[in-house]
This record gives C-alpha cells, structure tokens and sequence, in this order.
DNA sequence: ATGAAAGCGCTAACAC
DNA sequence: GTGTTAGCGCTTTCAT
C-alpha cells in the first residue's frame, strides 16, 4: 500500500474537473450547485478517500465543533458514567467532548480552562472544585464561550446543572431519623464544595425538624482517601456515646466507612446502620447491601449536553438552570438503633 | 466588562510596534530576534491577554497535539484509570487527549476512527472491541500516523501494549489447582477479543499442566450485562456435579457471580470458591474478600502515552511491544472444594 | 534583526 | 451554475 498523502479538496476539485469553489460547494450542498457536479465531485471524494480537514474547517468557521469539560476526577465513577452520556448526546449533535482532569486543584483548572479557551472548544463544562481560584473565573469571562456549570455556580449569565444534593441528604437523614437514630455520623467530601455544603445543609434541615441540633463533633468533611475515612469511621465509633449510624455522602466515603467497620467487627446494621448518598457496584452488593439515595448520571449527562447544545445552537438560548431529583433506594443496611455499640 | 474580541498575533505586533513575523519569532524564541523586541511583543502579549490559536497553529504546523484513544466504555473503571494516567503523562507533554467510546460496536469503532482522522489528531490509541470491522482497518492505514494497540495487535508497523492475560489466568487456575479444585467455571468476556482469547488459553495452559482437559461445559463466554451474568452463574451451579470454585474473568464477570450466588444462598467460599481477574472495590470489600488476579492501571495508561510519545518524537522511534505484568492477590474467597454442594 | 509575503485547507462573497 | 479570490491566525522562508 502506498503512502498516499492526504487529500485534500484541491485533489477532489481537479478529479471532477471544477474549481475548489464548486468543490466545496457540491460537497456541503450549500449554495447553487447543479446535480450533475454534486454528483461528480462526490463520486470523486469518494474514489480519492478525501476527507475534509476538521481544523482546516475550523480556522474558517471558527468553531472548533469541540466542547471541553472540566471534572476532578475522570475516573471517579460518577463523573465517568456522567462524561460518557454526555459524550454520546453531543457526538449525536456533531461535536467532541475533550475531557480534563482538574485533580482538585485550583491552579490545575485555571490551566485547562487557558488550554481549552487556546484549542477554541466551542463551550466548557465545568464541574465543581474544590479550590477555587480567582484568576479561574477571570479567564473565564475574559472569552465569551458558553459555560454550563456542573454543581457549581457561575452566576445568572450562565447556564448550570445541580443535582439535589440537599435534598438527598434531607431524604436519608430523615429515614435514619424515622428509624430512632438520633446520634447520625457524616461523612463527608469537603464542605467547601458546593455539594457537600448542600448535603450538610439538608442534613441539618431534617435534624431541625426533629428539634435536633447538628453535632459537629459527628462531621467529618474532608477531602479524603479511602484509608484515612476508614480511619475517621473508627474514630467516630469511639466516642461515647457512640453514633448509631453512619451517612456516607460520597462513594469513597462509604468503601472507607464499610472497610473501617469491617476491620474492627462492627456488624451492619447490627452494630450500626449504614445509609450512602451515591450508588454503586459495592453499595449493591455488599451484604448487607446498602441503602442508599441515587440520582440518574445518564441523565445528568444527557442534561449536560442539551444545555450546552442549546447554549450553541442558532437560537442562542438564554441560559438555564435544571434541578436533577434523586431517589432513596432501601436495602438492608439500615435498622433501629442497637442498645449496645462498641467492640 | 466590555465583550472585547479575542486577541490575534496582529494585535500583539500592532502593541509591540513590530511585524506579525517578528512577534511571532519573539513570541516563540525562535530565530533571531532582539532581546529588547523579545521584552516589548511578550509584554504586549500579556497585557493584552493574548493567547495563540491553537487551530491556526495546528493547520499551518501540520499538528494538532492531540491524540485519541478509543475503548470501549469508558464508565468501565477499568478503562477510566487507563485513561486517566494517560491524559496526565501525555498533558505533561503537551498533548491532549482526546476519547472515544465504540461501545464495543464495528461500525461506531470505524466511525470514531474516521472523526479523530478528520480532526487531524497525531496519533491513535485503540483499545479492544468485540466486532471488529475489516474497514476500519482499512481507514487506519490510509492515514500515516501512528497507532497504539492496548490489549490489541494492529501488525508488526505499529506499537502495542498487552496486559499479560494469559499469565493472568494462568495463575489463578493453578491456585484454584492447588486448593484441589478440578471443576473450574469459567466465566469471561468474549472469547473474540484478545483478552478473553488470551484468558481462556492461559486457564486452559494451566489445566492441561495437571493433564485436565478443558471442560467446555463449564465455560461462558459472551459480552454480558451484569443481570445475564447472574444467571450463568446459577445455570452453571446447577450442573451435576457442580463446579467448585468459579473464576470470573473480568469486573462485570464478578459483580454477576456475586449477585447470582448471593441470590441462591450460595456461600463463598463455603459452598464454592471464587477468584477474580482484575481488581475493584467490590473484590476489596466484598466479604470474604475477594481472591484476584491484578495489575497496574496508572502504569498502563503511562507505558501507552510513552510508546505513543516515542512514536511521535523527532527519533521516530521504532514501533514496540510491551507486556504488562499482573500480580496475585490473595483474600479470603478460596478454600478447599467443599465436599457438599447445592441448595 | 526585522518586514513582506507565501501558504496551511477550507468556505463564502463576489463576479460572470 | 461556476470560477476566482480573499482571508481565518499563524509560522516560515526570503529579502533587506
């Protein structure tokens, strides 16, 4: 097989026998064309393999047909599945989702946001952070690209995507409240966030009802590895009197809670009631499995995209701003609180 | 703040009082420009908050400093690690990374193979896929660049990366050998793709080691959701005799297992004994634990951004091959074959 | 050391 | 309907 260079439409143009002009013409069926010449120009690009070049494109249209997006974490479950509906959603619409991982770490997003505004994507998807940076939003509104805030807030001229987190928080509280569970450990990812502040919000909203004040001695919110949860979950347990159950808003929370118990005997929901914000493979099959409250990522994905598209599109829509509602999911992890606690 | 249009080189050189050429020498420090035009057209550039364009450098140099990478799904954690440690390493090199899932489909491969064309990226990560489609081998050499096969091979002109799955299997088998396991079921991934192939071959290397022939009852191979999963696992434990010990070649292989032999009241490692390949919080966390065959992700999404970087360096460095090694861990999920099975 | 100009591949405005 | 041309923003000869 010979090393053909690529093709461009100068080739196809002289194999039909036109100019370049009509060449473009013919193949994007823009303007006036006759049948014919359509006809053999892209027979042409056909028997040449010729194939447009996107960036040539791109520098005349000015619009790169590419979206960027921002997350901490690609391969955190939940951004991968929310990353993947979005992907597929914008792909339907002709554009490419380039994907960057911020390591929550605010000098990191400020550098992907300059690449990303020097690759010309047409429109950046930012998901939370945990530090911000100043210089960030600056960057950010020094371009005019439209963003769509992914729990995360930049202000009335954007549009954003939040899930429930308050609520989902409210919703699991009050089952372990209903339950007689009155001592509730958290743990959480950094209250900084938007969506820990949301979920440490609603838990204390569904505390208020019950005239129970927050313990902030039973909060743990920190940006944290599965070891050091582990580790914090004992710690809870050791405090007398002891918790009687645990909420784990994230899924990291919950592997790290569940090993910390493990590793000390503590049986569940025997010993303690478990109750995760987050749904996973382990949440599922974990014995006892675990309940939880779960939202739809395809759909947050799918979301994503739409409000995007609809920030691209000719119509130039206003910005929006959707609620994704979250579902509590009751397996066997929880139960009324145990009279004894403790190894 | 006034929508001021994004900054080109010509602004700069109008600022710096200079040619858009000399900016550009200066910009770059490339050929020969004085220091003091060096500090006036970099200091314009940053009070103007110039930023290159990336698509015009890209058509004019012939590189778009992007590569893509095609798995099959990447909300497989899996995937998503691999991905990750490659985005870094190659972000660390002034590449982007740009992905594509084929949802393990021809048709979608050959289509994503033909858009990365199309956008002009440098180079081509192309993970495993179920159907393969002759025409996308077809597009891949039509265009000169560089191809990395992750778990694939794509012929002696190219580089590849292969986890070593043969060995994998191999050794799992041999430890359920050695516990006294003669049934074995063997759960895996198509046995088209390159690790499923290799899998199988590898069980089957270690069986015949210890003069068993491989037991083709015993052995489902499909692509399969978790729930289909499930009820091989109980079809399989409905055998006469029944195998013992159950080796789960793959997460989703795992996560069905788990639920099938939970759903019948099957205990682990009691009843039967189960051994995974490729390592997951669930395996972790499970109780028992989980017994599996792992590897190194982060290395692997490395070793596939530094072969695609040889390639793409000023060496042209020659294709290679690289083979991943997996370790064996061993948890709490094998014991010796029980001498009662079945509900 | 710097400016002028060509050209990457494409589309769109303008002639005819 | 079709050909010609300008120009997107940049880098890189080639003069000077």
């Amino acid at each position: 097989m010979t090393k053909r260079s690529r093709k461009t439409i100068k080739d196809v143009a002289a194999a039909a026998g036109v100019s370049i002009g009509t060449a473009s013409r013919a193949l994007n069926r823009t303007g006036r064309v006759s049948e014919a010449t359509v006809i053999r120009v892209t027979d042409a690009a056909r028997k040449l393999g010729y194939q447009p070049d996107a960036i040539a494109q791109s520098l005349r249209l000015k619009s790169t047909k590419v979206v960027g997006m921002l997350v901490t974490d690609l391969s955190n479950p939940f951004f991968a599945s929310v990353i993947r509906a979005a992907e597929k959603r914008l792909q339907q619409a002709g554009y490419a989702l380039l994907v960057g991982n911020t390591d929550n770490e605010g000098t990191r997003e400020k550098f992907l946001i300059d690449l990303f505004q020097r690759r010309r994507v047409d429109g950046l998807i930012v998901g939370p952070c945990e530090t911000e940076n100043p210089e960030m939003l600056e960057a950010l509104d020094s371009g005019d690209l439209p963003v769509i805030g992914y729990d995360r807030d930049f202000g009335e001229g954007q549009s954003g995507l939040h899930v429930d987190h308050r609520r989902a928080a409210y919703e699991a509280t009050r089952h372990l409240l209903n339950l007689g569970h009155e001592r509730i450990a958290l743990l959480s990812s950094s209250s900084l966030l938007s969506p820990g502040r949301e979920r440490i919000a609603g838990h204390a909203e569904a505390l208020a009802e019950r005239g129970i004040a927050l313990n902030q001695a039973l909060i743990r919110a920190h940006k944290s590895s599965m070891e050091f949860v582990a580790s914090e979950a004992l710690s809870l347990m050791s405090l007398r009197p002891a918790p009687t159950a645990f909420l784990c808003l994230g899924t990291r929370m919950l592997a790290g809670t569940l090993q910390g118990l493990q590793q000390n005997g503590l049986k569940v929901p025997g010993d303690v009631s478990v109750l995760a914000v987050g749904d996973t493979d382990l949440a599922r099959l974990y014995t006892p499995a675990i309940s939880c409250v779960t939202w739809d990522l395809d759909l947050v994905g799918q979301m994503l995209a739409e409000l995007m598209l609809r920030r691209l599109g000719d119509d130039q829509g206003e910005p929006q701003r959707i609620m994704i509602p979250t579902q509590f999911i009751d397996r066997q992890s929880c139960g009324a609180p145990g009279q004894c606690s403790g190894p």
